[in-house]
RNA sequence: GCCCGGAUGGUGGAAUUGGUAGACACGCUGGACUUAAAAUCCAGUGGCCAUUGCGGCCGUGCGGGUUCAAGUCCCGCUCCGGGUACCA
């Protein structure tokens, strides 16, 4: 029988379902290995021929590591809450648990045609009352723990309210949003409402007013890593800054934890910068600058603290509690109606003019305290509330936004930093500001002609001396805003007494999602859950009403993977002790400062909590490019409907217009099929080269339906089988390096799988295996194809795999080698790579188990050897000519040779041969001159 | 602006520590088989010159350098992709 991929991949997409092979548990006799795909959402789209890449990948390392004795952990599941499904809701009335169910059953089939050795049994739902039952719980431990900065790590509320009641605030030292300073009788006399509002201020997860990103179009506030200049990640809506009430995640606590992190593992580069970018570390001073006339003071936080003297003006963020403090009666008006213009700019204009200054002067005066000098304090919205402490030192000279600023309004600058090998100039000439990294200070003082660097150290000790301020390490990242005023989405597991918010108790958990009877804003402008009945405690006490962002249930799945239908815990101390972290984790760079920030974090105060046992829980990540479309196009005449071949268009005017890349073929369009593609073209006509072809163009673009340029693994699977599919997914490139998707070429793969299978059947679907030994020629195809093939699986290099297949079969072809010693082997290497054409192999040439429990080939290095070498012989570095030596043959011998053959006079006529060398194994090169 | 990647035939790509540049495929050209097509197989395929034979020169974005030897290392650019952006 001919390769028939459709009998075979169905037979054995049936068996490990029937059979169960891809199921695992704990077994402590057995190192576990686990690997982890980015668990997809599940779009009304389903699966475009890009999504399945990673997971391709991991599935053949899953199935490599299986060989090699390793119990894998390889579970898939659902990142099931998100907005397109409640968008859809709104549109169409249907509850969006219907849609996102549907579009998972369709995930799910097409997941099912490609063979992946996925343990079903460990399903995850994000949007499943027994799984979100444990992301209430992680938020209500989150509630009742704070960050203890002296340990390090979370500590239990409880604890801190023990320290309060004894000692007040004295010695805590924990993270918070305001440092607050209070007695042990000031706290025993506080009311339950403040006391529980001040503890607000230290909790993990808390409710406080903050700056927002607040989207109206999508009637929902917005984490910051879901805003992207100044728009909705998700929809491109405007978004606007504002003060909510709202519930954030203190992930700041653990800026330094999750930046140190990263040097303990295994993640590309690129990614680890990313992330340490938004982390943002940055080491300065905090410094206080007194108002004149005033008993208030300005903190201020600088790296530059070595540029006090250049400071010709303070700047507040119009949103810093300061202003009202600092402004003169004159000039309240004036700093009133700035602050209104500002507010009314959105984020996006913010952005567009930053090169354009605006602000207004308070009136007050602050005074340096090295220089004892008063600068004017002003307001403007190029400094951020959010960062440091919303205030700075204005050094114009070397910043070039304070001189930007100074020129706006004519302002002094002085310059303090001459760079080396330069003079003083006059600043009143300058176009901008001038670096100030690398050079000596003038106009400073005492640090007066210092380098930058012991300028720096000079002043922070000066600081700390006369208590001016402290050395302070700033982060950029903020803490996540934790709720969104939508439907779709976990239910807090908090209700109000009081105004105050409580948690409910773990016994009542999971608090599930009611059913409203449309998923919009009440008349009120209450989130969905407002229109909810008898949304409150048994008590009587009401809900929140807000819900949980995506990245909540994302947060800690790979944990939930390990013990999924655990009902006592999160995951059992047993399954987290075996299975630990995740070894292998593949998914896309578009991750990078969400969900890998918020899960690191998340484990991270797991792992404080004694839940789990890993402090990171990735230990390698791998990021897979993204599959970009390849669009083709054909070219219409203008105002006829007349189409030009490619190669011709230059004659004509034309117009390029998308056609749908499944009815084109190495890009000739089929000109039946494209005129039964759109009414519009029935009666096209067609200009042709080449005697009867249609060219197209083609660009590379975004794979979408507006593209026409979608492709969908089903029908690659129809027409080619999951193998020919997975093998050329993987032939495309490297996994890492974005690419896009042609579909030319697959026939090559194709192909090579019907080569593999005539290696063991004939044309008549006889077997054709021998029992015959191999000769020293096969053994050596079989033996560097070992050494290849897992090598390169475990440098993750996939599109090598592929073509070293290719070479062994080709060379077993020629030397038309059918033997079982040899094929056997080269069926488990094909395994993880073509999993249903292997298994059809292994069951053809006699086995009775699965494929996937065959044991990896070793390469042994008898095999490997070769009696002789074929030296390039290069003079003066160009190859000339190739001599074949023994293997062991000495340099000597190999100089001798070299230069004895008849091809070397040549070269070495008439010059004199200065210097020969020979790197064993490798190359000869002979200098003459 | 800053940070990180990348640039190799008509196309996707290979060359793991500096050692034969273009493996393996696609496409294209020619041929075999066939009434024909499909399938399959064989040969050729970086550019230029020579092609009667050998062959020769150039060539990994551009310009320099190090080295016996550079796609690979160093210095300076250009272009493309990604991240980030008043972060003090």
């Amino acid at each position: 029988m001919e390769y028939n991929f459709k009998e075979i991949e169905k037979k054995w997409q049936k068996h490990w379902k029937d059979n169960k092979t891809y199921k695992v548990e704990v077994d402590n006799s057995r190192p576990k290995y686990y690997v982890l795909d980015m668990f997809p959402y599940p779009s009304g789209a389903g699966l475009h021929v890009g999504h399945p890449l990673g997971y391709i990948a991991s599935d053949i390392f899953s199935r490599y590591k299986r060989s090699n004795g390793f119990n894998v952990l390889h579970p898939m599941g659902y990142d099931a809450y998100g907005l397109p499904a409640e968008q859809y809701a709104i549109q169409t009335g249907q509850h969006p648990a219907i849609t996102t169910e549907n579009n998972i059953k369709r995930y799910r089939e097409q997941l099912d045609k490609i063979g992946f050795s996925y343990d079903w049994s460990r399903e995850v739902k994000t949007c499943e009352p027994d799984y979100y039952k444990w992301t209430q719980w992680a938020f209500i431990q989150m509630f009742n723990h704070y960050y203890d900065n002296n340990a390090d790590k979370a500590m239990p509320v409880s604890e801190l309210v023990k320290h309060f009641e004894t000692k007040g605030s004295e010695g805590i030292n924990a993270a918070c949003s305001e440092n607050l300073t209070f007695s042990a009788e000031e706290w025993n006399a506080m009311p339950v409402k403040e006391q529980q509002e001040t503890l607000l201020n230290y909790r993990i997860a808390y409710l406080a007013d903050t700056m927002v990103n607040w989207c109206p179009a999508l009637g929902t506030v917005l984490a910051n890593d879901e805003v992207k200049e100044g728009v909705s990640l998700r929809g491109g809506h405007p978004v606007e800054q504002k003060v909510m009430r709202q519930w954030s995640l203190r992930v700041s606590a653990y800026a330094e934890r999750l930046l140190k992190g990263l040097d303990t593992i295994d993640w590309t580069e690129s990614l680890k910068e990313i992330q340490k970018n938004w982390i943002g570390r940055s080491e300065g001073a905090e410094m206080v600058f007194p108002v004149k006339d005033s008993d208030v003071s300005m903190k201020i936080f600088t790296t530059r603290a070595d540029t006090v003297f250049g400071v010709t003006f303070m700047v507040l963020a119009p949103e810093s509690e300061l202003v009202n403090q600092v402004v003169t009666s004159d000039q309240k008006e004036q700093v009133a109606q700035y602050i209104a213009d500002a507010k009314k700019r959105t984020e996006r204009e913010r952005m567009s003019e930053v090169k354009k200054m605006t602000g207004a002067f308070t009136g007050a005066y602050a005074i340096n305290p090295l220089t004892n000098e008063e600068v004017p304090i002003w307001v403007s919205d190029y400094v951020l509330a959010g960062y440091g402490t919303g205030a700075i030192m204005a050094v114009p000279a070397h910043d070039s936004r304070d001189f930007a600023f100074a020129r706006t309004f004519r302002l002094p600058i002085t310059q303090v930093v001459v760079p080396h090998g330069e003079e003083p100039a006059d600043t009143s000439k300058w176009d901008d500001s001038i670096d100030s990294k690398e050079g000596y200070l003038i106009n400073s003082g005492f640090i007066n002609g210092l380098d930058v660097p012991e300028a720096i150290e000079k002043t922070k000790e000066y600081i700390r001396e006369k208590s001016i301020g402290e050395v302070k390490v700033n982060y950029r990242l903020r803490d996540a805003i934790f709720s969104r005023q939508r439907y779709w989405g976990e239910p807090f597991p908090v209700y109000y007494k009081d105004d105050m918010p409580y948690t409910l108790d773990e016994s009542k958990l999971p608090l599930e999602l009611p059913e409203v009877d449309k998923y919009l804003p009440t008349e009120q402008g209450e989130p969905p859950l407002g229109r909810a009945k008898n949304w409150k405690t048994e008590e009587g006490y009401p809900i929140e009403l807000n819900t949980m962002p995506g990245f909540a249930g994302s947060s800690a799945y790979y944990l939930r993977y390990m013990d999924p239908k655990n009902d006592q815990k999160l995951v059992s101390t047993e399954a987290n002790n075996y299975w630990q972290d995740v070894d292998l984790y593949i998914g896309g760079t578009e991750h990078a400062t969400g969900h890998l920030i918020y899960s690191r974090f998340w484990n991270k105060f797991l792992y404080d909590l004694g839940e789990v046992c890993k402090d990171e829980p990735f230990r390698k990540l791998v990021n897979q490019g993204m599959i970009q479309g390849r669009s083709n196009f054909v070219y219409r005449i203008k105002g006829t409907n007349k189409f030009v071949s490619y190669n011709l268009t230059k004659e004509y005017d034309v117009t390029p217009i998308h056609v749908d890349v499944n009815i084109v073929h190495n890009d000739i369009l089929d000109i039946e099929a494209f005129k039964n593609w759109n009414p519009e073209y029935k009666n096209a006509e067609f200009i042709l080269e080449e005697g009867d072809k249609y060219v197209c163009g083609w660009a590379v673009e975004k794979m979408s339906k507006s593209m026409f340029n979608v492709v969908n693994p089903d029908d690659i699977i129809e027409q080619y089988g999951a193998d020919t599919l997975r093998l050329y997914e993987m032939f495309l490139g490297p996994l890492e390096q974005s690419k896009p998707w042609d579909t030319n070429g697959i026939d090559g793969v194709h192909k090579f799988l019907r080569r593999t299978w005539r290696l063991f059947s004939d044309r008549d679907g006889q077997m054709v295996v021998t029992d015959e030994e191999a000769t020293k020629e096969e053994l050596k195809v079989l033996h560097r194809t070992i050494a290849k093939i897992s090598d390169d699986i475990e440098r993750f290099s996939f599109n090598t795999c592929v073509s070293a297949f290719m070479i062994c079969v080709n060379d077993l072809s020629d030397l038309k080698c059918h033997k079982r010693s040899i094929l056997e082997p080269l069926t488990v290497l094909l395994s993880p790579f073509a999993p249903h054409m292997a298994e059809e192999l292994w069951y053809l040439t006699g086995h009775n188990s699965s494929v996937v429990d065959a044991q990896w080939p070793k390469a042994e290095e008898k095999h490997l050897k070769d009696d002789s070498v074929v030296y390039p012989v290069s003079f003066n570095g160009k190859m000339r000519f190739k001599l074949e030596m023994p293997a062991d043959a000495s340099k000597e011998e190999i100089e001798k040779a070299a230069l004895a053959h008849e091809t070397a006079a040549k070269w070495t006529e008439g010059k004199t041969v200065r210097k020969i060398i020979v790197v064993p194994g490798k190359i000869i090169n002979i200098v003459v001159g």
